[in-house]
DNA sequence: ATTGGCAGTCGCATCGAGGGACTGCCAATT
DNA sequence: AATTGGCAGTCCCTCGATGCGACTGCCAAT
């Protein structure tokens, strides 16, 4: 049982640590205002803190600084969703008015993003196995390869190239396209793929190998795009903040350039709710137990959602970086969202 | 006047310094094989390095390590091209094989040369000012929003939305899409700009703003992918190796994060000549000026090359990172000549 | 429940001594 | 003239001891 008192005491453990990165003393917390008591008292309550194991000491007659477990307390208690200033808005919002597609709008986020916290800020792209397809385009490049373009309507352009046996004239190609562009036309693009397997049995004998081979290619055009992408930006805040980090910064860089673990832990995350979450330490396994993941859903609607978040080491800002990534998401929700097929209707 | 086998003696204390990071002692130098002298002669032969500044003494009575100008003459000296292994060179074909587009292409290349290497590895996108347009299609998203798509026979697409003020039928569009391609297509990108920038003049008065609109959409996306663009991959690489760096190597990875010190570099150094070059410590600029970057140019053919290299401490293995940059740019041109307007003919 | 006081513990910075690793130089040798 | 062995000198680095400072833990008093 722990008293308010000592959530306080808790309290100011985390903020102190976080921005001095030494261990807290008593004597500290009983200079701050708002406690109208003696070291002595304070000294009481951290040993109950440490029972729970909410602080520890790094060693006999050290100050505390807080566990895992004291960072979870503390952000959970966390209630103000404190706003950027408005001279913070204004420079986010000049930033990515200005991004010509997708791709642009989210390297310019990551980047904005990383700026706004000093941290490691991470995207996932949306998936877009919802989206629908609006067009497959067919293009002859030389007398053997075409180029196969297909466009959803989220305003996604997928494009490969296809290497073909033997060439053909632009009446076959017309037939294929409008054949192709019949099958898919308005399909999700998790839909999209079923319903190509189908064609080639439906074509005639002498067709077959050739759509074989298109369809073939976009297949592999829509596998590549769908297995997730990760943008990364500000990697060497990470480095600044060493001295949190007890052997290296290494492997949780490594890590990063992997994705794979990070994308890993962004699906169970985006599963978390529609706000901002945090993973602090230990909550992560391996290579990121000794950093804190904060992350929220954008383009929020159903599960077509992105994720961004940043990552840093577990002494954060919590306050300043959860209120961050929550205008960040949500001003990217708003700024993706007219692009989505059940919102027709849009501002000028 | 330095003698044969002073610059033996240089490139031993390269070698050994590059494996070891530890300064090195006559003592070591002489009893390698190939030394028929004794300690006290490769002492006098390290005066003369010292007197020429191209070793230097950590302090009094410790071994020599190379100045920047060291490494200079050892790189200088290099002339056998080591090639890969056989093993080494399947793997790469089997990487790289696989890939669907030139963006793909390119984020395999600098993750595979990234772990060749252990270094960080670097890529400039090919400037595609020569690439020609083979086609600009017009696509509808909703009433009044309508997609922009330009593929240029280099296999590159762009593509951009562009908001309408009114809606308009198919006829126009069908119109406004033959007009333009008739316009650009077949035009180098340079000048596709200048060839647009006259079309709404051209326009009937009723058809202008809408001309114009579509036309600043163009544009706008063609500025932004002329941009120079950088992939960077291995960046964890560099902090295995801070012990090499005076402070940090937070200014190493900010300055590669920022893109433009590297794409300067990059633009000085793909004029440098068709092989693999070396820029040493001090011979670059402020943050870059305790590392050293190997890179070559691919698609080699005229002006329209990108680069790729390498980027780590001064203190790195320079022949093993030289040919392995060397065999990559080389299978880079191999693997992306194919797409070049100039060579229609292909192996299956 | 809270407080002041005091002993105890640990980290850390400082200092000096000892050992080890090289070099620089010199005189001898080929 | 180039090379060599030897030796003195220099500097770094480690180790142990010492002292100081910062906190805590506990206890007895309020």
């Amino acid at each position: 049982m722990v008293s308010d008192r000592a959530l306080d005491v808790l309290r100011v453990i985390v903020e102190d640590f976080i921005d001095s990165s030494e261990p807290v003393a008593s004597k500290a917390i009983a200079s701050r205002p708002g406690f109208g008591v003696s070291a002595a008292t304070i000294r009481n309550d951290m040993a109950l803190l440490e029972e729970e194991e909410l602080i520890a000491a790094p060693h006999t007659s050290a100050g505390r600084i807080p566990t895992d477990k004291g960072y979870r307390v503390f952000v959970d208690s966390l209630t103000e969703h404190r706003p950027l200033t408005t001279a913070q808005r204004s420079a986010v919002e000049r930033f990515l008015e200005q991004s010509v597609d997708l791709d642009d709008t989210l390297t310019r986020t990551v980047r904005l993003l990383s700026q706004l916290t000093n941290q490691v800020a991470l995207i996932r792209y949306p998936t877009f196995g919802q989206a629908r397809v609006r067009h497959v385009e067919l293009l002859p490049m030389d007398s053997d390869r075409l180029m196969v373009i297909l466009i959803t309507d989220s305003g996604h352009v997928d494009q490969s190239v296809v290497e073909l046996s033997d060439s053909l004239d632009d009446a076959v190609i017309g037939e294929l396209r409008a054949g192709i562009n019949e099958a898919v036309v308005g399909k999700s693009l998790d839909d999209t793929q079923s319903e190509l397997r189908v064609l080639p049995d439906r074509a005639g004998p002498d067709r077959r190998p050739l759509v074989e081979l298109v369809v073939d290619g976009i297949c592999r055009t829509l596998d590549a795009h769908r297995t997730d992408r990760l943008l990364v930006a500000g990697a060497a805040n990470l480095v600044k903040t060493e001295g949190d980090f007890s052997d290296s910064v290494y492997p949780v860089l490594e890590a990063i350039e992997e994705q794979v673990t990070v994308l890993k832990l962004f699906n169970e995350m985006s599963q978390d709710g529609p706000d901002v979450f945090a993973r602090i330490g230990r909550e992560m396994e391996a290579p990121l137990s000794e950093t804190s993941v904060v992350a929220g859903s954008y383009s929020s609607s159903d599960d077509e959602a992105g994720v961004v978040g940043v990552l840093g080491p577990t002494r954060m800002d919590y306050p300043t970086n959860m209120s961050a990534v929550r205008a960040v998401a949500r001003y990217l929700t708003r700024l993706l969202d007219p692009h989505s097929p059940s919102e027709a209707n849009r501002g000028s």
